[in-house]
Formats: structure tokens, C-alpha cells, sequence
RNA sequence: GGGCGUUUAGCUCAGCUGGUUCAGAGCAUCUGCCUUACAAGCAGAGGGUCGGCGGUUCGAAUCCGUCAACGCCCACCA
């Protein structure tokens, strides 16, 4: 049969996939094995495949995979995020494209826009997911907004609200203008901005003086309802107990005092602004000020913004800067950079708002969640974010979890006629406790329930439950199996939204934790270490990426450079050396299957190649499963590519290939077949789909059977002393190389070598083929005109009389003396160190007298053969 | 303003509780090879005062201090 010399991927990728799924691999169902399980970070529903996905994805695909051939029941749970502000923000804006504004429909009219666009879109990072590999079970593929994760929520909205954790309450919270909605904290992002500070003047009421304020905010003045100084500011004593009067619009208000000023900034004035300021409001509450709310939700200021009204509140800046200077009250500006909050989502200023939304109480569920992270319950990697996380959960602030958008689950509460609210799962259900709660005739059309939906982080926090349906029914058979999931992939940025918050909802539903282990994954930045951006045009699209080395070799690009937490550094030609990989691997398969076999003697070498391959695989299992315990996913890719390619093509194959057009004996033909199935076997889980494809043509397999399934191969018996020696047989066989290759002696031309005194001849059929000897001779003293090296305590040497060139022999062997003598002196000078004797450990002093020993030896060896040429 | 992390070969990184697996790996580079598995390859080679300084120690890439550069997270100084 003739097989191609070039690997192609596009052959056999989707054959496999499609393979798979047919035979339902990915199916998992609880049994009795022990379970493995994965629930996916659910991408946004409307979201195209990135970088950061791919990495994602490709971590998570590698442990189930092994998992998967470690004999356990594996189940990796895919599914969806409804993304309520992002994808609203997209509906709203294709709205806009057609000339509709969201204003001009109804909530139902908005929400069937909503579901066309998530039906068109929603799956297609699925399909894209399925291009690279992920083995998901996708009969399990859930929404953050299907059926059971949706009563789900409201469940635990409920749940929530009868344990008292769930409150409303007019808070300042965090506004953003654009999307209209109020956000949580995590939700805000603060950048240093480059502004101005205002110097303001405030007349004194009754008197001809006045007051300088500094503010960053000078739009915001006709919210101001104080002014406040320290009580120890002697600068600003004067003011106590006066009024000044706010400029422009004249209002007169109270100078207050409170420690919270800082005398030294600005003029150790402060306008006090209650509505407009988190800490302003504080403030204000303490010195039970009035609060004037001067914006509109969009920013604009409203009737209480006068003069100004209707005005953006940018615009506003801008031109009272105008008015008070024209006005004379603005004694002057400096440039002045301080924080400003954005919108994670919109990219807008937010606005500091009062305004009514529901919370919910975060102390009592943060403390289970942070002694799980504490205690290694759960387990972070790396660990350093164990530190991070700890101080967010001790410093946790009450969770604003309504927003003031359409799509999402809307807020479970229903007003009643006449002031008051139920929570209740059905409008049903609240008309019933309606009933009961109020003594004025109602009707179920009379409750109004609340506008708002809530926070997709509190869908997203019942995941690894909800998947399985346990908070509907908490006492299911996948729910029982399944939970608490083993492994959680995912981003830093997200452990506050999400990791910490599911950590939460697992204690308070399971009474468990809802993982064991969270492997953190870094960002995708580019070669230069730019984050990926659709405006820097730095982002490879996966999906080209995978059309160009194949989903295996870029699978092996995103794990070679990815080791934990660190932020990655994306080079295309990573995916290349990941191609090339799958091509050497396709060669080698080629090279084996190519091979006749037949009953004739098996060689030595082959023999000895088979022993130590044996050792070689086991050690290298030894040390996989060590990386793997330790999520060093990179370097376990690493170890076995090196295995594969150095290890056993490099040297096994080459050792037991036979000559050109003769056969192979049988019985290492076996063996060289069972290596490569264990090769394959170690190599699947990383790349799955040039693993199938060669497992399945190496053997004859069942229908249906697959590599999949097969199981990793395990260690047996170590031989450190086969494995030691066939090091040195390498040495002698490269030192063989070198010379040839530094006397210009073609590889075919035979060579004789001579190995003076002491040495093990155990391996020489191998050293004779590989470096292609007629023979080695053991000899007391070599051949006068050959050129050596030395392996070990050992001298080798080639008898090459005629190409000898004597100078730079003398040259090379002097060099090398003078390094050993300088070894040797400092070897001795360490012995010679009292000190050192007495206080190492008496094997690291042992070992240092050999280390002299050694070099004696080895140096008495130069100046003989320094001599020997000089002659 | 607090906290965390990083700094080792040209690049990306590994070096755990101080001492021959301590100066390593892959890629890149250089040299020679189209040797019938693979040029997407084979065989070899070169390359680093382990960020700076100081300390502890018989001994420091490794421990301590300090400085510097970069990165991240948190924080209400207008």
C-alpha cells in the first residue's frame, strides 16, 4: 500500500469526529466507574471562536481525554451563555441597523428579536468547537436560558429571598449611561484619565469672601447640597458653621465637617454632591444632607440640571467651564489625572447612581467559599491566586444582581396594588401568597412583576449544578454522580464573577464543593505580547489556523507555550512545529507499516533497542503522570514529543530498521507494534485525530472500537542501569558522528574504532550499526595517528592515519587539558577547604573525591596522547 | 495608595525543600548531508557573570535584604 510522505489532516479529521460521535464516545451516563467530569465555561451564545477559547477548550479536551483513558467515566458538559448585556447590546444594535429603536417595541416584541438572533448565532461556537476536537458530551449541551437552567435561577432567586439573603434597597450603584442598566462592582473597570481639576469659587453667604473648592466634576454642581472642610483645617476655620452659595445657580448651602476630608488636597474643600458620588453619599447619609439627582439614566441632566438641562453630561463640562469662568468663579484649572469606571461591556464612564435594585447578601455564603480555597478543597493552579481570591472573598460587598435590561430572567417579584411585593416562582404562585399577604380584594392582574432581569453571572454561578439539573431536582442520579466535577478551566479575569461565585452557590446547594481543582489558564497575547485584538488585526482565526495545520497541530501550538497562569505568547510557528510533529509521527507509521516480516533471527541490537525501549516508555509514563498531577500540561506535551521523536524514531527505529528491502524478524516487529500503540496511546489526548486515524490502521479493530477508549499505557519494570549505559552507547555513537562529520567521512565509508582499556562491550551491535563500524577493538593502547574523544572515564579512539591533521589534534587535546587542570584545581581547592569536609553531606564529599579522581585519570590520558602526536 | 508576580541562551520557558541529572529544554542560528520513513527531514556544533548591588553559608540561579525594569489584581482621596 502507498502512503503519501506528507501527513493531511483534511482527510481524517472530520472522518474521526464524525466517527466518534456516531459511536456516541462522548456519551457519558453514570455507571459504576469512577466519574471524571468537566463543566465548560459556556461561551457567550452569540460569540465566534478566538484564541482564548481555543486554549481554553484544548486544556479541557486533554485532561478528559486522559481521564477518559484512565478507565473513568468521563463527561464533559458543554453548553451556552445568554450573555444578557453583550448580546443585548448586539440585538439592540442590529435593531438600530433596520432603523428600529428598542424604545418603539414591547418587552415581548424585543425578546423574539432577541431569540431569532441567539437561534442564528447561538451554536455556531459549538460547531466550531467540534472542528478542533473537544470531546463534549453534546447530548448534554445546556443554555444558561433553556428550560431547567432558567427555573433553576428562579428557584434559587426564591430560595434566596425566603432565607432573607435577597433584599432591594435604593443604593448607590454603579450606572452605565449607554446600556442603561446599573452594573456590579466586577462589572467596572478603572483606567487613569487624563482631566482637569477645577478650582471653584463658592461666595460665603453675607459676606465678601468665598470658598475654593477643587473638583474633577464641575458638571455636577447643581447636585451640591454641602460644602465640607476637616474641623481641624485652620486653613478653612473661618467657614465653620457658614453657608456658601453654589456658583451659577446660587443655592445656598451648609459648610459641614467631617475627618473624611483631606486638608492637603486641593484647597481642603469639598463639595458635597450626594447623588453623584459614592462617597459624597456616604456623606450625605452621615450628615443627613438632601440628595439632588441631577442626570437622566442616559447621561443627559435632567429639570434639576437647570441651566443645563438636556444637555450630555460631557457637553455640560465643557461648557460651565465656559460659564464660570465668564462669570468670574473659576479661579483656575490644572491637568490632573485620577480613576474614572467604565463599563466592562459598553466601554462608558459610569455614573455614580441612587437608584433601586436588588442585592444580594454576600458574607454569609463567602465563608464556606473562602475556607474551601483555604483548606485546598478546592485547589488552584497556580496557587498564587489563592492569594488574590482570598482577598476579594474577605473583603466581599453585597452583590447587585438586577439589571435594567431585557434579556435574561426576569426578576421573579411581583408588585402588588397597593405597595408591597411576592416572590414566587409563578405569577400564580404570587397571586396565592398575594392573597394571603394583603386584606383588599385582588386579582392576579393586579400584580405587576418587576421589569428588571438579573445579572448573567447569576445564572452562570448554578452551572456546574444546574447542568445536571440539581437544583431543580437535588436528589437526581447525574446530579449525585457527577457533582462535586473534578477539573474547572478557565481565565483569571473571570474568578471573581464566576469561580468565586460558583464556589458560593456549591456550598450553599451541594453542601460541596462544586470542583476540586481550577487550572487558570493566561491570556492569549501575540508574539510581541500584545493582548489579541480585533483592531490590532493580531487575532489568527482558529478556524483558518486549523484549515492550515490541522486541528492537531494547532492544538499543539496553543499547549506548547502555555504553561499555567503565565500569559502566552501566540507564534504561528508553534502550530507549525505541531504540524511537523504530526507529519514525523505519519512517517514513522509509514517507516513500520512498510516493514515485511519473517521468521529469521532476531539481531542483537534489536534485542537490547527492545529492553531499553521498554525501560524508556516506562520512566517516561512515570514521569507524565507526575507532570499531569500537576497540570504541567505543556511540559508533559513535551516529554512525549521528545519521546516519540528523539527516543523512539531517532534511535529504537533506526536500531531495528532493517536494511534496505529485507525483512524484519517477527518478534521485534511485535514489539515495534506495541511501542506505537503505546506511543499513540500517550499521544491522544493531545492529538486525538492523527491518533485515531493511525491506532485504527496499525491492527485490525472491532467496529465502533477506538482509540478513545483504549486505555493509557502503564509503567512496568525500570532498568536505571540499561537506561544509563544505552546513554553512554549514545555519547559513543555521537562522538563517532563528529568525527566523521569534522573529517569529512562520508556515512558510508566503514570505520574501525578501538576502545582503550577498561570498557563494557554489552552494546557494541548497536554502536556497530549505528555509527556504521566494521568493528571495536579493545585495545591497551591505540593506534599512533587516530583521533579520539572520550565518553565517561573511557578513551576512543578511530585510527584515521592519513587524515590526520596533527596541529589542530594538538590544538583540540590542549584545550582540553587545560580545562580539566582547571577543574581539578577547583575540585581540590574545595577539599581542600576544611570547612567543607566537615559540614557537606558525606556523599556530596564523596563525590567530589571521585569527581578528582576522575580527572586525574583523565588529564594523565591528554598528556599521553599529547605526547603520543607530538612524537 | 496597598498587594501579588516576573526577570535564566537570540525567542518562549524548566530548574521542588541551597552541593554532578546545575547551568537545562524546545524553537531559532551555524556546519555537513536530497543516506529509499520523513528536507515539514537527518547528523553534528556554537550560545548564558542565572536583572543590579549587598548579606547568610564551607558552598547561592536557588535563602535574606535592597534597588531597578516589566506585568497583574485590589482601592471612594474630591
Amino acid at each position: 500500500m502507498e502512503i503519501a510522505s506528507k501527513y493531511n489532516p483534511a482527510e481524517v479529521e472530520d472522518k474521526w469526529y464524525k466517527y466518534w460521535m456516531e459511536n456516541r464516545l462522548f456519551h457519558s451516563e453514570p455507571d459504576e466507574r469512577e466519574p471524571y467530569t468537566i463543566v465548560i465555561p459556556p461561551p457567550n451564545v452569540t460569540g465566534v471562536l478566538h484564541m482564548g477559547h481555543m486554549l481554553n477548550n484544548t486544556i479541557q479536551d486533554v485532561l478528559v481525554r486522559r481521564a477518559r483513558m484512565q478507565g473513568k467515566n468521563a463527561c464533559w458538559v458543554p453548553g451556552t451563555d445568554h450573555a444578557s448585556i453583550a448580546t443585548e447590546a448586539k440585538v439592540v444594535a442590529r435593531l438600530a441597523s433596520q432603523g428600529i429603536k428598542k424604545n418603539d417595541l414591547s418587552r415581548d416584541e424585543f425578546l423574539r428579536h432577541a431569540w431569532d438572533w441567539t437561534h442564528e448565532h447561538g451554536g455556531i461556537i459549538l460547531e466550531q468547537l467540534k472542528k478542533l476536537g473537544a470531546s463534549c458530551d453534546w447530548e448534554r449541551t445546556a443554555f444558561t436560558m433553556d428550560e431547567i437552567r432558567s427555573e433553576s435561577v428562579l428557584r434559587v432567586f426564591c430560595d434566596l429571598f425566603d432565607k432573607g439573603l435577597i433584599y432591594r434597597g435604593v443604593r448607590m450603584v454603579n450606572w452605565d449611561p449607554k446600556a442603561l442598566t446599573a452594573l456590579s462592582d466586577e462589572e467596572v473597570i478603572h483606567k487613569e484619565v487624563n482631566g482637569k481639576l477645577y478650582y471653584l469659587r463658592y461666595r460665603v453667604e453675607g459676606e465678601d469672601d468665598y470658598a475654593v473648592v477643587a473638583t474633577t466634576r464641575p458638571e455636577t454642581i447643581m447636585g451640591d447640597t454641602a460644602m465640607c472642610i476637616h474641623p481641624d483645617d485652620p486653613k478653612n476655620a473661618r467657614l465653620k458653621g457658614k453657608k456658601v452659595i453654589v456658583p451659577l445657580i446660587n443655592r445656598v448651602i451648609p459648610v459641614i465637617e467631617d475627618e473624611y476630608v483631606d486638608i492637603d488636597f486641593g484647597t481642603g474643600c469639598l463639595k458635597v454632591t450626594p447623588a453623584h458620588d459614592i462617597n459624597d453619599y456616604v456623606l450625605g447619609e452621615k450628615h443627613h444632607l438632601p440628595s439632588i439627582d441631577i442626570f437622566n439614566p442616559d447621561g443627559t441632566l435632567n429639570e434639576n440640571g437647570a441651566p443645563y438641562t438636556g444637555m450630555d453630561r460631557f457637553e455640560v463640562r465643557k461648557k460651565i467651564e465656559k460659564d464660570l469662568q465668564e462669570a468670574g468663579l473659576l479661579e483656575k484649572t490644572e491637568s490632573y489625572t485620577n480613576k474614572v469606571g467604565f463599563s466592562e461591556r459598553t466601554n462608558e464612564a459610569i455614573e455614580p447612581k441612587l437608584s433601586m435594585q436588588w442585592f444580594l447578601k454576600m458574607d454569609q455564603l463567602a465563608k464556606p467559599a473562602l475556607d474551601a480555597v483555604e483548606n485546598d478543597t478546592i485547589k488552584f493552579y497556580p496557587d498564587k491566586y489563592k492569594n488574590t481570591y482570598r482577598h476579594w472573598m474577605e473583603n466581599v460587598k453585597d452583590w447587585c444582581i438586577s439589571r435594567q435590561l431585557w434579556w435574561g430572567h426576569r426578576i421573579p417579584a411581583y408588585f402588588l396594588p397597593k405597595g408591597g411585593y411576592v416572590v414566587a416562582m409563578t405569577k400564580e404562585e404570587a397571586y396565592e401568597k398575594a392573597k394571603k399577604q394583603v386584606d383588599y380584594p385582588i386579582v392576579i392582574d393586579d400584580l405587576k412583576q418587576d421589569e428588571d432581569v438579573l445579572d448573567t453571572w447569576f445564572s452562570s454561578w448554578l452551572w456546574p449544578i444546574s447542568v445536571f439539573d440539581g437544583i431543580n431536582h437535588p436528589d437526581n442520579k447525574d446530579i449525585n454522580y457527577y457533582y462535586p466535577t473534578s477539573d474547572l478551566v478557565t481565565g483569571p479575569d473571570i474568578i471573581f464573577f464566576w469561580v468565586a461565585r460558583m464556589i458560593m452557590a456549591g456550598y450553599e446547594y451541594r453542601h460541596q464543593p462544586c470542583f476540586r481543582n481550577v487550572y487558570f489558564t493566561g491570556i492569549v497575547r501575540d508574539k510581541l505580547g500584545r493582548k489579541m485584538s480585533k483592531q490590532l488585526g493580531n487575532s489568527p482565526d482558529p478556524i483558518e489556523l486549523m484549515n492550515k495545520y490541522g486541528a492537531d497541530g494547532v492544538r499543539m501550538g496553543m499547549l506548547l507555550s502555555s504553561a499555567a497562569g503565565n500569559d502566552l505568547l501566540f507564534d504561528e510557528a508553534l502550530c507549525e512545529q505541531g504540524r511537523n510533529f504530526n507529519n514525523k509521527i505519519w512517517n514513522a507509521f509509514r517507516l513500520v507499516k512498510g516493514w515485511q516480516t519473517a521468521e529469521i533471527e532476531q539481531p542483537e541490537s534489536s534485542k537490547i533497542a527492545i529492553e531499553w525501549f521498554e525501560s524508556k516508555l516506562s520512566e517516561t509514563i512515570v514521569e507524565l503522570d507526575d507532570l499531569f498531577s500537576k497540570y504541567r500540561l505543556s511540559e508533559a506535551l513535551m516529554m512525549v514529543y521528545k519521546l516519540f521523536w528523539d527516543e523512539f524514531s531517532s534511535w529504537y527505529l533506526e536500531i531495528i530498521k532493517p536494511g534496505y528491502q529485507q525483512p524484519i524478524d517477527s518478534k521485534t516487529y511485535r514489539s515495534t507494534l506495541q511501542f506505537f500503540d503505546a506511543l499513540l496511546r500517550l499521544l491522544h489526548p493531545f492529538m486525538p485525530f492523527i491518533t485515531e486515524e493511525l491506532w485504527q490502521a496499525l491492527e485490525e479493530r472491532q467496529p465502533g472500537e477506538s482509540i478513545m477508549t483504549a486505555l493509557q499505557p502503564r509503567a512496568r519494570n525500570i532498568d536505571n542501569q540499561l537506561l544509563s549505559d544505552f546513554e553512554s552507547t549514545k555519547e559513543i555513537i555521537a562522538g563517532i558522528r563528529t568525527v566523521r562529520l569534522q573529517k569529512n567521512i562520508p556515512n558510508k565509508e566503514m570505520l574501525t574504532l578501538q576502545a582503550v582499556g577498561d570498557y563494557n562491550d554489552a552494546y557494541d551491535s548497536i554502536i556497530v550499526k549505528m555509527a556504521n563500524l566494521s568493528a571495536i577493538d579493545k585495545v591497551d593502547e591505540k593506534t599512533a595517528g587516530s583521533i579520539g574523544f572520550m565518553v565517561g572515564t573511557t578513551e576512543f579512539s578511530i585510527p584515521l592515519a592519513e587524515k590526520i591533521d596533527v596541529e589542530a589534534e594538538l590544538k583540540k587535546l590542549e584545550a582540553e587539558l587545560a580545562y580539566q587542570e582547571g577543574f581539578l584545581q577547583s575540585v581540590r581547592k574545595k577539599l581542600e577547604n576544611e570547612r567543607f569536609v566537615q559540614n557537606a553531606k558525606p556523599e556530596i564529599v564523596e563525590n567530589e573525591r571521585k569527581k578528582l579522581a576522575d580527572a586525574e585519570s583523565k588529564i594523565e590520558l591528554l598528556k599521553e596522547n599529547i605526547k603520543a602526536l607530538r612524537k
